[in-house]
RNA sequence: GCACCGUUCGUCUAGGGGUUAGGACGCAUCCCUUUCACGGAUGAAACACGGGUUCGAUUCCCGUACGGUGUACCA
Protein backbone atom coordinates (compact mmCIF):
# COMPACT_ATOMS: atom_id res chain seq x y z
CA UNK A 1 0.00 0.00 0.00
CA UNK A 2 2.03 2.85 -1.20
CA UNK A 3 -0.98 5.42 -0.32
CA UNK A 4 -1.34 6.81 2.70
CA UNK A 5 -4.01 4.95 4.40
CA UNK A 6 -6.90 7.04 5.70
CA UNK A 7 -10.09 5.23 6.64
CA UNK A 8 -13.29 6.03 7.67
CA UNK A 9 -16.59 4.80 9.98
CA UNK A 10 -19.62 6.52 8.70
CA UNK A 11 -23.04 6.05 11.32
CA UNK A 12 -26.17 7.96 10.65
CA UNK A 13 -27.51 9.23 13.92
CA UNK A 14 -30.61 7.73 13.91
CA UNK A 15 -30.44 5.64 16.33
CA UNK A 16 -28.48 3.41 19.23
CA UNK A 17 -25.02 2.41 17.09
CA UNK A 18 -25.74 -1.26 16.26
CA UNK A 19 -23.04 -4.13 17.35
CA UNK A 20 -22.04 -4.57 13.44
CA UNK A 21 -21.49 -0.93 13.36
CA UNK A 22 -19.01 -1.54 15.85
CA UNK A 23 -17.15 -4.18 14.03
CA UNK A 24 -17.30 -2.04 10.64
CA UNK A 25 -15.92 0.92 13.02
CA UNK A 26 -13.32 -2.11 14.40
CA UNK A 27 -12.09 -3.06 11.07
CA UNK A 28 -11.73 0.28 10.46
CA UNK A 29 -9.56 1.23 13.05
CA UNK A 30 -7.36 -1.48 13.40
CA UNK A 31 -6.28 -1.40 9.31
CA UNK A 32 -5.54 2.73 10.18
CA UNK A 33 -3.29 1.28 13.20
CA UNK A 34 -1.34 -1.10 11.14
CA UNK A 35 -0.58 0.74 8.45
CA UNK A 36 -0.01 4.12 10.65
CA UNK A 37 -2.96 5.57 9.27
CA UNK A 38 -5.62 7.95 9.86
CA UNK A 39 -8.95 6.92 11.62
CA UNK A 40 -11.89 9.15 10.50
CA UNK A 41 -15.45 9.55 12.12
CA UNK A 42 -18.22 11.41 9.53
CA UNK A 43 -21.49 11.89 10.37
CA UNK A 44 -23.75 11.23 7.70
CA UNK A 45 -26.76 12.69 8.44
CA UNK A 46 -28.57 13.62 5.32
CA UNK A 47 -31.62 12.43 5.97
CA UNK A 48 -33.27 14.98 8.47
CA UNK A 49 -36.41 13.20 8.98
CA UNK A 50 -34.46 10.20 10.32
CA UNK A 51 -32.02 11.97 12.88
CA UNK A 52 -32.74 11.18 16.54
CA UNK A 53 -31.77 13.46 19.20
CA UNK A 54 -28.43 12.31 21.30
CA UNK A 55 -27.20 9.12 18.77
CA UNK A 56 -24.10 11.06 17.41
CA UNK A 57 -22.95 11.11 21.47
CA UNK A 58 -24.28 7.73 21.91
CA UNK A 59 -21.93 6.43 19.04
CA UNK A 60 -18.48 8.78 20.25
CA UNK A 61 -19.18 6.91 23.82
CA UNK A 62 -19.79 3.75 22.43
CA UNK A 63 -16.33 4.03 20.56
CA UNK A 64 -14.37 5.39 23.17
CA UNK A 65 -15.90 2.54 25.51
CA UNK A 66 -14.68 0.04 23.05
CA UNK A 67 -11.10 1.47 22.42
CA UNK A 68 -11.31 2.84 19.46
CA UNK A 69 -9.91 6.46 18.98
CA UNK A 70 -10.49 8.74 16.39
CA UNK A 71 -7.83 11.25 14.53
CA UNK A 72 -10.12 13.01 13.45
CA UNK A 73 -14.16 13.85 13.84
CA UNK A 74 -16.46 16.66 14.34
CA UNK A 75 -16.19 16.57 17.84
CA UNK A 76 -11.97 16.42 17.41
CA UNK A 77 -11.79 18.32 14.27
CA UNK A 78 -9.34 17.99 11.57
CA UNK A 79 -8.28 19.93 8.42
CA UNK A 80 -10.57 18.21 5.83
CA UNK A 81 -13.45 19.54 8.59
CA UNK A 82 -16.79 19.63 8.64
CA UNK A 83 -17.18 15.99 9.38
CA UNK A 84 -20.94 16.44 9.51
CA UNK A 85 -22.60 15.66 6.40
CA UNK A 86 -25.23 18.17 7.52
CA UNK A 87 -22.71 20.97 7.32
CA UNK A 88 -21.22 20.21 3.71
CA UNK A 89 -24.93 20.54 1.92
CA UNK A 90 -22.84 23.80 0.15
CA UNK A 91 -20.11 21.38 -0.95
CA UNK A 92 -22.55 18.70 -2.79
CA UNK A 93 -24.25 21.43 -4.53
CA UNK A 94 -21.38 22.06 -6.19
CA UNK A 95 -20.66 18.77 -7.49
CA UNK A 96 -24.16 17.87 -8.21
CA UNK A 97 -23.81 20.88 -10.71
CA UNK A 98 -20.67 19.74 -12.40
CA UNK A 99 -22.75 16.53 -12.96
CA UNK A 100 -25.53 17.79 -14.64
CA UNK A 101 -23.17 20.60 -16.38
CA UNK A 102 -21.03 17.37 -18.10
CA UNK A 103 -24.43 15.49 -18.77
CA UNK A 104 -24.14 12.82 -16.28
CA UNK A 105 -26.52 14.24 -14.43
CA UNK A 106 -30.38 15.72 -14.77
CA UNK A 107 -33.18 17.73 -12.97
CA UNK A 108 -36.27 15.83 -12.52
CA UNK A 109 -39.34 17.64 -11.46
CA UNK A 110 -41.84 14.38 -11.42
CA UNK A 111 -43.85 14.65 -7.98
CA UNK A 112 -44.53 11.14 -6.17
CA UNK A 113 -47.58 11.16 -6.98
CA UNK A 114 -46.44 11.44 -11.03
CA UNK A 115 -43.61 8.45 -10.49
CA UNK A 116 -46.48 6.23 -8.45
CA UNK A 117 -48.57 6.90 -11.57
CA UNK A 118 -46.03 5.79 -13.96
CA UNK A 119 -44.49 3.01 -12.01
CA UNK A 120 -47.94 1.73 -11.65
CA UNK A 121 -48.63 1.87 -14.83
CA UNK A 122 -45.73 0.12 -15.82
CA UNK A 123 -46.56 -2.87 -12.98
CA UNK A 124 -49.75 -2.90 -15.59
CA UNK A 125 -47.78 -3.50 -18.53
CA UNK A 126 -45.99 -6.11 -17.05
CA UNK A 127 -43.07 -4.60 -15.60
CA UNK A 128 -41.87 -6.77 -12.70
CA UNK A 129 -39.59 -3.55 -10.92
CA UNK A 130 -39.80 -0.59 -12.40
CA UNK A 131 -37.43 1.90 -12.62
CA UNK A 132 -36.41 5.30 -13.45
CA UNK A 133 -34.16 4.41 -15.61
CA UNK A 134 -32.67 5.28 -18.95
CA UNK A 135 -36.03 3.63 -21.25
CA UNK A 136 -38.30 5.34 -18.46
CA UNK A 137 -36.48 8.94 -17.94
CA UNK A 138 -37.81 9.65 -21.75
CA UNK A 139 -41.15 9.78 -20.68
CA UNK A 140 -41.12 11.64 -17.25
CA UNK A 141 -40.58 15.12 -16.39
CA UNK A 142 -36.84 15.89 -16.35
CA UNK A 143 -34.17 18.30 -17.75
CA UNK A 144 -33.89 15.36 -20.63
CA UNK A 145 -37.52 15.55 -22.01
CA UNK A 146 -38.17 19.54 -21.56
CA UNK A 147 -37.25 22.29 -23.23
CA UNK A 148 -34.48 24.39 -21.62
CA UNK A 149 -37.10 27.48 -21.16
CA UNK A 150 -39.19 24.98 -19.65
CA UNK A 151 -36.25 23.45 -17.20
CA UNK A 152 -35.08 27.46 -16.62
CA UNK A 153 -38.71 28.30 -15.72
CA UNK A 154 -39.72 25.91 -13.15
CA UNK A 155 -36.30 26.36 -11.66
CA UNK A 156 -36.56 30.06 -11.30
CA UNK A 157 -39.91 29.59 -10.26
CA UNK A 158 -38.57 27.12 -7.07
CA UNK A 159 -40.56 24.19 -8.09
CA UNK A 160 -38.98 21.48 -6.10
CA UNK A 161 -37.11 19.07 -8.24
CA UNK A 162 -34.18 16.56 -7.53
CA UNK A 163 -30.99 15.43 -9.51
CA UNK A 164 -30.91 12.19 -10.87
CA UNK A 165 -27.50 10.32 -11.87
CA UNK A 166 -28.10 9.74 -16.11
CA UNK A 167 -26.93 5.71 -15.38
CA UNK A 168 -25.88 4.55 -19.09
CA UNK A 169 -28.32 1.78 -21.08
CA UNK A 170 -25.65 -0.89 -21.52
CA UNK A 171 -22.69 -0.86 -19.67
CA UNK A 172 -20.42 -2.99 -17.75
CA UNK A 173 -19.51 -1.73 -14.22
CA UNK A 174 -16.81 -3.39 -12.76
CA UNK A 175 -16.48 -3.17 -9.08
CA UNK A 176 -13.02 -4.62 -7.70
CA UNK A 177 -13.52 -6.01 -4.29
CA UNK A 178 -10.78 -6.60 -1.83
CA UNK A 179 -12.87 -9.32 0.27
CA UNK A 180 -14.63 -10.75 -2.89
CA UNK A 181 -12.38 -10.01 -6.46
CA UNK A 182 -14.15 -8.28 -9.11
CA UNK A 183 -17.71 -7.92 -9.15
CA UNK A 184 -19.87 -7.15 -12.82
CA UNK A 185 -23.18 -5.72 -12.62
CA UNK A 186 -25.08 -4.54 -15.86
CA UNK A 187 -25.82 -0.86 -16.04
CA UNK A 188 -29.44 -1.86 -17.46
CA UNK A 189 -30.11 -3.22 -13.98
CA UNK A 190 -29.05 -0.44 -12.42
CA UNK A 191 -31.75 2.69 -11.98
CA UNK A 192 -31.53 6.52 -12.13
CA UNK A 193 -30.60 7.03 -8.42
CA UNK A 194 -31.33 10.31 -6.93
CA UNK A 195 -28.35 12.11 -6.00
CA UNK A 196 -29.68 15.58 -4.68
CA UNK A 197 -32.87 15.57 -2.85
CA UNK A 198 -35.44 17.76 -3.22
CA UNK A 199 -34.73 19.86 0.72
CA UNK A 200 -31.41 20.13 -0.90
CA UNK A 201 -29.69 17.52 0.99
CA UNK A 202 -27.13 15.01 -0.79
CA UNK A 203 -28.51 10.95 -0.84
CA UNK A 204 -26.25 8.41 0.19
CA UNK A 205 -24.81 8.08 -3.05
CA UNK A 206 -23.26 11.81 -3.48
CA UNK A 207 -22.37 12.58 -0.31
CA UNK A 208 -20.32 9.59 0.54
CA UNK A 209 -18.57 9.57 -3.02
CA UNK A 210 -17.69 13.29 -2.69
CA UNK A 211 -16.79 13.11 0.42
CA UNK A 212 -14.58 9.97 0.67
CA UNK A 213 -12.61 12.03 -2.60
CA UNK A 214 -12.19 15.06 -0.67
CA UNK A 215 -10.95 13.46 2.38
CA UNK A 216 -8.78 11.46 0.47
CA UNK A 217 -10.00 8.25 1.89
CA UNK A 218 -7.83 5.19 0.86
CA UNK A 219 -10.08 2.20 1.68
CA UNK A 220 -14.20 2.45 1.97
CA UNK A 221 -14.48 -0.61 4.32
CA UNK A 222 -18.23 -1.05 4.94
CA UNK A 223 -20.37 -3.85 5.53
CA UNK A 224 -21.89 -6.42 2.63
CA UNK A 225 -25.62 -4.85 1.62
CA UNK A 226 -23.48 -1.37 0.23
CA UNK A 227 -22.06 -4.15 -2.60
CA UNK A 228 -24.96 -3.96 -4.76
CA UNK A 229 -24.82 -0.04 -4.63
CA UNK A 230 -20.88 -0.08 -5.46
CA UNK A 231 -21.76 0.17 -9.17
CA UNK A 232 -23.29 3.41 -8.68
CA UNK A 233 -20.28 4.66 -6.66
CA UNK A 234 -17.90 3.23 -9.40
CA UNK A 235 -20.05 5.72 -12.00
CA UNK A 236 -19.60 8.51 -9.52
CA UNK A 237 -15.87 8.45 -9.38
CA UNK A 238 -15.45 8.12 -13.46
CA UNK A 239 -18.01 10.88 -13.94
CA UNK A 240 -15.85 13.61 -11.89
CA UNK A 241 -13.01 12.46 -13.22
CA UNK A 242 -11.85 10.74 -10.10
CA UNK A 243 -10.83 6.95 -10.83
CA UNK A 244 -7.31 7.10 -9.93
CA UNK A 245 -7.93 8.25 -6.07
CA UNK A 246 -10.76 6.04 -6.10
CA UNK A 247 -10.26 3.93 -2.58
CA UNK A 248 -9.85 0.23 -2.96
CA UNK A 249 -13.46 -1.39 -1.55
CA UNK A 250 -13.99 -4.53 0.95
CA UNK A 251 -17.38 -5.18 1.57
CA UNK A 252 -17.44 -6.78 5.02
CA UNK A 253 -19.51 -10.43 5.54
CA UNK A 254 -23.09 -9.65 7.38
CA UNK A 255 -23.68 -10.49 10.90
CA UNK A 256 -26.52 -12.38 10.76
CA UNK A 257 -28.92 -13.52 13.76
CA UNK A 258 -27.98 -16.96 15.13
CA UNK A 259 -30.16 -19.06 12.99
CA UNK A 260 -29.12 -17.28 9.99
CA UNK A 261 -32.09 -15.25 9.41
CA UNK A 262 -31.26 -12.42 7.96
CA UNK A 263 -29.33 -9.36 9.39
CA UNK A 264 -29.21 -9.59 13.55
CA UNK A 265 -31.83 -7.44 14.56
CA UNK A 266 -32.56 -6.24 17.77
CA UNK A 267 -35.96 -8.17 18.12
CA UNK A 268 -34.55 -11.23 17.31
CA UNK A 269 -31.86 -10.66 19.70
CA UNK A 270 -34.62 -9.47 22.10
CA UNK A 271 -36.49 -12.91 22.04
CA UNK A 272 -32.91 -14.72 22.76
CA UNK A 273 -32.05 -12.17 25.68
CA UNK A 274 -28.99 -10.27 24.40
CA UNK A 275 -28.43 -6.67 23.29
CA UNK A 276 -27.26 -5.72 19.94
CA UNK A 277 -26.46 -2.19 21.04
CA UNK A 278 -22.75 -1.87 22.68
CA UNK A 279 -24.24 0.90 25.19
CA UNK A 280 -27.76 1.01 26.25
CA UNK A 281 -29.66 2.95 24.37
CA UNK A 282 -32.38 5.42 25.46
CA UNK A 283 -34.63 6.32 22.80
CA UNK A 284 -35.75 9.88 23.21
CA UNK A 285 -39.09 9.46 21.24
CA UNK A 286 -39.96 6.44 21.66
CA UNK A 287 -39.64 6.33 25.68
CA UNK A 288 -37.37 2.69 25.90
CA UNK A 289 -34.51 1.48 26.73
CA UNK A 290 -32.34 -0.98 24.58
CA UNK A 291 -30.02 -2.98 26.52
CA UNK A 292 -26.10 -2.81 25.89
CA UNK A 293 -23.11 -5.28 26.58
CA UNK A 294 -21.09 -2.42 28.62
CA UNK A 295 -24.23 -2.37 30.81
CA UNK A 296 -24.89 -6.39 30.88
CA UNK A 297 -21.08 -6.73 32.18
CA UNK A 298 -19.08 -7.54 28.98
CA UNK A 299 -15.64 -5.82 29.10
CA UNK A 300 -14.71 -3.98 26.34
CA UNK A 301 -11.56 -5.67 25.13
CA UNK A 302 -13.72 -9.21 25.60
CA UNK A 303 -15.86 -8.11 22.85
CA UNK A 304 -13.45 -6.26 20.96
CA UNK A 305 -11.94 -9.87 20.60
CA UNK A 306 -14.90 -11.53 20.07
CA UNK A 307 -16.27 -8.82 17.10
CA UNK A 308 -12.95 -9.26 15.61
CA UNK A 309 -13.29 -12.72 14.75
CA UNK A 310 -16.93 -12.46 13.49
CA UNK A 311 -15.48 -12.72 10.05
CA UNK A 312 -11.99 -12.53 10.67
CA UNK A 313 -9.03 -14.80 11.81
CA UNK A 314 -5.43 -14.78 11.79
CA UNK A 315 -5.08 -18.53 10.29
CA UNK A 316 -3.20 -19.88 13.51
CA UNK A 317 -5.03 -21.15 16.40
CA UNK A 318 -4.64 -18.36 18.29
CA UNK A 319 -7.66 -17.03 19.74
CA UNK A 320 -7.40 -14.20 22.43
CA UNK A 321 -5.82 -10.90 21.07
CA UNK A 322 -4.78 -8.25 22.70
CA UNK A 323 -5.83 -5.08 20.61
CA UNK A 324 -1.90 -4.51 20.25
CA UNK A 325 -1.89 -7.88 19.11
CA UNK A 326 -4.70 -6.82 16.50
CA UNK A 327 -3.33 -4.27 15.19
CA UNK A 328 -0.24 -6.19 13.85
CA UNK A 329 -2.16 -9.00 12.68
CA UNK A 330 -5.42 -7.84 11.40
CA UNK A 331 -5.39 -7.91 7.39
CA UNK A 332 -8.19 -7.39 4.50
CA UNK A 333 -7.01 -10.48 2.70
CA UNK A 334 -8.10 -12.65 5.85
CA UNK A 335 -11.62 -11.57 6.47
CA UNK A 336 -14.10 -14.31 5.31
CA UNK A 337 -16.74 -14.23 2.89
CA UNK A 338 -19.55 -15.42 4.26
CA UNK A 339 -21.86 -14.05 6.52
CA UNK A 340 -21.32 -15.18 10.14
CA UNK A 341 -24.31 -16.11 12.94
CA UNK A 342 -23.97 -13.92 16.33
CA UNK A 343 -23.31 -16.63 19.10
CA UNK A 344 -23.46 -14.85 22.75
CA UNK A 345 -22.17 -17.83 24.14
CA UNK A 346 -19.19 -17.25 22.59
CA UNK A 347 -19.02 -13.83 23.69
CA UNK A 348 -19.55 -14.59 27.44
CA UNK A 349 -16.67 -17.44 27.11
CA UNK A 350 -14.38 -14.51 25.87
CA UNK A 351 -15.66 -12.12 28.63
CA UNK A 352 -14.85 -15.21 31.22
CA UNK A 353 -10.97 -15.57 29.72
CA UNK A 354 -10.71 -11.48 30.38
CA UNK A 355 -11.94 -11.46 33.77
CA UNK A 356 -10.06 -14.62 34.72
CA UNK A 357 -6.89 -12.80 33.27
CA UNK A 358 -6.90 -9.71 35.21
CA UNK A 359 -5.58 -9.16 38.78
CA UNK A 360 -7.43 -9.58 41.98
CA UNK A 361 -6.23 -5.64 42.61
CA UNK A 362 -8.34 -5.18 39.10
CA UNK A 363 -11.09 -7.79 40.07
CA UNK A 364 -11.53 -5.69 43.64
CA UNK A 365 -11.81 -2.35 41.62
CA UNK A 366 -14.25 -3.29 39.66
CA UNK A 367 -16.41 -4.71 41.81
CA UNK A 368 -16.59 -2.49 44.12
CA UNK A 369 -17.84 0.24 41.55
CA UNK A 370 -20.72 -2.76 40.39
CA UNK A 371 -21.47 -2.77 44.08
CA UNK A 372 -21.64 1.01 44.21
CA UNK A 373 -23.67 1.32 41.31
CA UNK A 374 -26.05 -0.76 43.00
CA UNK A 375 -26.16 1.30 46.04
CA UNK A 376 -24.13 -1.54 48.04
CA UNK A 377 -20.90 -0.42 50.31
CA UNK A 378 -18.52 -3.04 51.52
CA UNK A 379 -14.98 -2.66 52.42
CA UNK A 380 -12.03 -3.26 50.08
CA UNK A 381 -10.49 -5.44 52.49
CA UNK A 382 -13.62 -7.58 51.98
CA UNK A 383 -14.56 -7.05 48.29
CA UNK A 384 -10.82 -8.59 47.86
CA UNK A 385 -11.51 -11.44 49.79
CA UNK A 386 -14.91 -12.07 47.87
CA UNK A 387 -12.65 -11.77 44.26
CA UNK A 388 -10.08 -14.26 45.57
CA UNK A 389 -13.05 -16.94 46.78
CA UNK A 390 -15.21 -16.33 43.63
CA UNK A 391 -12.59 -15.49 41.00
CA UNK A 392 -12.23 -18.97 39.29
CA UNK A 393 -16.33 -18.90 38.85
CA UNK A 394 -17.57 -15.62 37.45
CA UNK A 395 -18.39 -14.67 34.17
CA UNK A 396 -18.90 -11.60 34.87
CA UNK A 397 -18.14 -8.44 37.54
CA UNK A 398 -22.02 -9.15 38.33
CA UNK A 399 -21.78 -12.81 39.06
CA UNK A 400 -19.73 -11.81 41.96
CA UNK A 401 -23.06 -10.71 43.60
CA UNK A 402 -25.23 -13.39 42.38
CA UNK A 403 -23.06 -16.32 42.61
CA UNK A 404 -21.98 -15.34 46.03
CA UNK A 405 -25.17 -14.38 47.79
CA UNK A 406 -24.13 -16.28 50.60
CA UNK A 407 -21.15 -14.31 51.34
CA UNK A 408 -24.00 -11.21 51.80
CA UNK A 409 -27.10 -12.77 53.07
CA UNK A 410 -27.94 -15.51 55.34
CA UNK A 411 -29.57 -18.20 53.99
CA UNK A 412 -33.69 -18.18 54.62
CA UNK A 413 -34.68 -20.77 52.35
CA UNK A 414 -32.65 -24.20 52.35
CA UNK A 415 -32.34 -26.47 48.66
CA UNK A 416 -35.15 -29.03 49.32
CA UNK A 417 -33.03 -31.79 47.32
CA UNK A 418 -29.85 -31.37 49.27
CA UNK A 419 -31.91 -30.95 52.90
CA UNK A 420 -33.76 -34.37 52.21
CA UNK A 421 -30.84 -36.45 51.38
CA UNK A 422 -28.03 -34.77 53.19
CA UNK A 423 -29.24 -33.15 56.29
CA UNK A 424 -29.20 -35.36 59.27
CA UNK A 425 -28.44 -35.97 62.86
CA UNK A 426 -25.41 -36.81 62.42
CA UNK A 427 -24.26 -33.05 60.32
CA UNK A 428 -26.42 -31.29 63.71
CA UNK A 429 -24.15 -32.91 66.28
CA UNK A 430 -21.29 -31.74 64.07
CA UNK A 431 -22.84 -28.46 63.50
CA UNK A 432 -23.33 -28.16 66.97
CA UNK A 433 -20.12 -29.08 68.41
CA UNK A 434 -18.51 -26.95 65.66
CA UNK A 435 -20.02 -24.02 66.81
CA UNK A 436 -19.13 -24.61 70.54
CA UNK A 437 -15.52 -25.25 69.00
CA UNK A 438 -15.15 -22.08 67.04
CA UNK A 439 -16.66 -19.95 69.44
CA UNK A 440 -14.32 -21.18 71.96
CA UNK A 441 -11.62 -20.09 69.63
CA UNK A 442 -8.24 -18.23 70.81
CA UNK A 443 -6.98 -17.76 67.46
CA UNK A 444 -7.60 -16.47 64.15
CA UNK A 445 -10.46 -18.59 62.17
CA UNK A 446 -8.63 -18.97 58.82
CA UNK A 447 -9.77 -21.65 55.88
CA UNK A 448 -7.08 -23.93 57.45
CA UNK A 449 -8.15 -23.89 60.96
CA UNK A 450 -11.74 -23.91 59.92
CA UNK A 451 -11.13 -27.21 58.17
CA UNK A 452 -8.67 -28.54 60.83
CA UNK A 453 -11.46 -27.92 63.34
CA UNK A 454 -13.98 -30.28 61.22
CA UNK A 455 -12.16 -32.61 61.01
CA UNK A 456 -11.08 -33.25 64.93
CA UNK A 457 -15.01 -33.19 65.20
CA UNK A 458 -15.55 -35.89 62.67
CA UNK A 459 -12.44 -37.63 64.08
CA UNK A 460 -13.85 -37.80 67.47
CA UNK A 461 -16.89 -38.84 66.65
CA UNK A 462 -15.78 -41.14 63.84
CA UNK A 463 -17.37 -39.97 60.73
CA UNK A 464 -16.26 -39.89 57.55
CA UNK A 465 -15.65 -36.06 56.74
CA UNK A 466 -17.01 -36.22 53.27
CA UNK A 467 -20.32 -37.47 54.62
CA UNK A 468 -21.31 -34.42 56.43
CA UNK A 469 -20.24 -31.93 54.59
CA UNK A 470 -22.92 -31.19 52.12
CA UNK A 471 -24.99 -30.82 55.40
CA UNK A 472 -22.64 -28.25 56.77
CA UNK A 473 -22.60 -26.36 53.55
CA UNK A 474 -26.39 -26.65 53.14
CA UNK A 475 -26.57 -25.01 57.04
CA UNK A 476 -23.95 -22.33 55.80
CA UNK A 477 -25.03 -20.98 52.40
CA UNK A 478 -28.69 -23.07 51.79
CA UNK A 479 -27.32 -24.53 48.92
CA UNK A 480 -25.25 -27.66 48.44
CA UNK A 481 -22.69 -26.24 45.08
CA UNK A 482 -20.68 -23.17 45.77
CA UNK A 483 -16.91 -22.05 46.42
CA UNK A 484 -14.76 -23.51 48.92
CA UNK A 485 -16.20 -24.01 52.22
CA UNK A 486 -13.28 -23.59 54.18
CA UNK A 487 -12.64 -19.86 52.30
CA UNK A 488 -16.34 -19.15 53.05
CA UNK A 489 -16.75 -20.16 57.05
CA UNK A 490 -13.45 -18.26 57.44
CA UNK A 491 -14.92 -14.61 55.15
CA UNK A 492 -17.77 -15.01 57.52
CA UNK A 493 -16.18 -15.25 60.89
CA UNK A 494 -17.36 -17.23 63.97
CA UNK A 495 -20.05 -15.03 64.79
CA UNK A 496 -22.08 -14.93 61.44
CA UNK A 497 -21.23 -18.97 61.03
CA UNK A 498 -22.71 -19.88 64.52
CA UNK A 499 -25.84 -17.73 63.50
CA UNK A 500 -26.22 -19.46 60.52
CA UNK A 501 -26.16 -22.58 61.81
CA UNK A 502 -28.18 -22.03 64.77
CA UNK A 503 -30.85 -20.88 62.09
CA UNK A 504 -30.33 -23.61 60.10
CA UNK A 505 -30.78 -26.51 63.25
CA UNK A 506 -34.15 -24.85 64.22
CA UNK A 507 -35.09 -24.78 60.44
CA UNK A 508 -34.32 -27.60 58.63
CA UNK A 509 -36.52 -31.29 60.13
CA UNK A 510 -33.81 -33.76 60.30
CA UNK A 511 -35.77 -37.11 58.71
C1' G B 1 -39.33 -11.64 -9.79
C1' C B 2 -34.53 -9.62 -11.07
C1' A B 3 -29.30 -8.50 -9.77
C1' C B 4 -25.32 -9.51 -6.70
C1' C B 5 -22.86 -12.22 -2.70
C1' G B 6 -22.32 -16.67 -0.21
C1' U B 7 -22.42 -22.33 1.45
C1' U B 8 -16.44 -27.07 5.81
C1' C B 9 -18.94 -30.08 12.71
C1' G B 10 -25.16 -26.95 16.01
C1' U B 11 -21.94 -22.09 15.97
C1' C B 12 -17.09 -19.26 14.77
C1' U B 13 -13.51 -21.13 11.59
C1' A B 14 -8.35 -23.54 9.51
C1' G B 15 -7.17 -26.06 5.24
C1' G B 16 -6.98 -26.92 0.16
C1' G B 17 -6.31 -31.66 -6.06
C1' G B 18 -3.92 -37.30 -2.56
C1' U B 19 -4.99 -34.92 5.14
C1' U B 20 -6.87 -39.97 10.42
C1' A B 21 -10.32 -32.75 7.26
C1' G B 22 -7.22 -29.21 12.40
C1' G B 23 -8.69 -25.58 16.38
C1' A B 24 -12.32 -22.83 19.43
C1' C B 25 -17.44 -22.19 21.65
C1' G B 26 -21.30 -25.36 23.09
C1' C B 27 -22.48 -30.60 24.36
C1' A B 28 -21.16 -35.55 26.68
C1' U B 29 -17.91 -38.69 29.66
C1' C B 30 -13.82 -39.22 32.89
C1' C B 31 -9.93 -37.15 36.24
C1' C B 32 -9.01 -33.40 40.06
C1' U B 33 -12.26 -31.85 44.35
C1' U B 34 -16.14 -31.65 50.47
C1' U B 35 -19.91 -29.74 46.28
C1' C B 36 -20.29 -26.59 41.99
C1' A B 37 -17.13 -24.14 38.94
C1' C B 38 -11.94 -23.68 37.18
C1' G B 39 -8.27 -26.82 35.13
C1' G B 40 -6.84 -31.46 32.58
C1' A B 41 -8.10 -35.66 29.41
C1' U B 42 -11.29 -38.07 26.08
C1' G B 43 -15.50 -38.33 22.86
C1' A B 44 -19.77 -37.36 19.55
C1' A B 45 -20.07 -33.80 15.58
C1' A B 46 -18.80 -30.97 9.08
C1' C B 47 -16.77 -30.45 3.31
C1' A B 48 -25.27 -28.71 0.58
C1' C B 49 -26.57 -31.70 -3.92
C1' G B 50 -25.78 -33.21 -9.18
C1' G B 51 -22.72 -33.18 -13.28
C1' G B 52 -18.01 -32.44 -15.44
C1' U B 53 -12.19 -31.83 -15.52
C1' U B 54 -8.59 -35.31 -13.39
C1' C B 55 -5.24 -41.33 -12.09
C1' G B 56 -7.64 -38.84 -7.96
C1' A B 57 -12.02 -33.57 -5.96
C1' U B 58 -14.15 -31.33 0.00
C1' U B 59 -10.59 -28.22 -2.86
C1' C B 60 -11.06 -26.32 -9.99
C1' C B 61 -15.47 -25.51 -13.65
C1' C B 62 -20.84 -25.63 -14.67
C1' G B 63 -25.67 -26.30 -12.93
C1' U B 64 -29.29 -26.98 -8.94
C1' A B 65 -30.79 -26.23 -4.06
C1' C B 66 -30.57 -23.37 0.11
C1' G B 67 -29.35 -18.83 2.62
C1' G B 68 -28.16 -13.59 2.65
C1' U B 69 -28.13 -8.56 0.66
C1' G B 70 -30.06 -5.06 -2.66
C1' U B 71 -34.03 -3.44 -5.65
C1' A B 72 -36.39 4.40 -1.53
C1' C B 73 -36.09 11.83 -2.38
C1' C B 74 -32.91 5.40 4.09
C1' A B 75 -28.29 4.96 5.09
Amino acid sequence: MDRKVRVRFAPSPTGGLHIGGVRTALYNYLIAKKYNGTMILRIEDTDQTRYVEGAEEYIREALEWIGITLDESPWHGGEYAPYRQSERKAIYKKYVEQLIKEGHAYYAFDTEEEWDKKRKELEAAGVVSPQYNSITRMQMKNSLTLSEEEVKAKLTSGEPYVVRLKVPRKEDIRVQDMIRGWVVFHSSLLDDKVLLKSDGMPTYHLANVVDDYLMEISHVIRGEEWLPSAPIHILLYKYFGWEQEMPQFAHLPLILNPDGNGKLSKRYADQLGFPVFPLQWKNPEKNETMAGYREEGYLPEAMVNFLVLLGWNAGTEQEIFSIQELTNLFSIERIGKSGTKFDINKAKWFNQQYLKGKSNEELTQLFIIDLNKKGIALSQDKAEKIVSILKERVTFVKDFMTEGHYLFHAPTIFDEQVASKKWNQQVVDVLLAYKNIIQSLDKELDAHTAKELLNQITDQLSIKFGSIMQGVRLAITGGGAGADLMEIIAFLGEKEVSERIDYAITHLKVV
